[in-house]
DNA sequence: TCTACATATCGAGGTATGTCGATATGATGT
DNA sequence: ACATCATATCGACATACCTCGATATGTAGA
């Protein structure tokens, strides 16, 4: 858990809106036409689609999370899925607790 | 408390450095020549020659930390002490704890 | 194998951040 | 008023980030 790696990743309102998005998939998002559950999170088109930015620019900011911890892909056929990494949050969260 | 302008001046070592030496300053700090205590913080230029950064880098980190709500000035002749301001910074750990 | 689709990576332009030295401001003591 | 010291502000330049369109990769089905 690299706080300051995480910091930066949140330094941004989109990153934000993501993970605050996949606390509550079926809030947030129409279930996928194959899964039809989230277990796995949400396919990386449904967030583009959410977030208006171009798809580049999302897997881009996907994979960047995913690197800091912050969010696991799992790949079904063609779709990536991403969830919440909760370990990690919760790391980070304690982290800034105790030493912020 | 504006959660995104807090993260990103907390995307900054430097940064989150002099908000952790500001929670015991007696043990990060020589005591001030003039004052002898730190109830109103540490003059910039100790957190300036600790940080081995420029003088007007510091200057605008504290000035930039103090804008987003992270510190509180106080001017004592020519020296100006800052010190943390908890209220934000339990606002903003409070807000991660909810919102992330 | 060919096509179609979801995602990932590449290259690029504009904007923001990190950091500095130089200079300005404000306060103290002579 | 003047010299001195602490701090703040002003350019400036290098590096990083935001975001895009174009292209590559990987998967599924005809």
């Amino acid at each position: 858990m690299n706080y300051l790696e995480i910091n930066k990743v949140l330094s941004n309102q989109a990153r934000v809106n993501i993970l605050q998005w996949l606390k509550a998939p079926d809030e947030n998002f129409p279930p996928h036409v194959d899964l039809g559950h989230f277990k796995d999170g949400v396919c990386a088109q449904y967030i583009q689609v959410k977030l208006k930015l171009s798809q580049s620019t999302v897997s881009h900011y996907l994979s960047m999370m995913e690197k800091v911890g912050l969010l696991i892909p799992t790949r079904h056929g063609k779709w990536t899925y991403y969830r919440r990494n909760e370990k990690t949050i919760k790391a980070y969260i304690h982290f800034l607790r105790m030493n912020l």
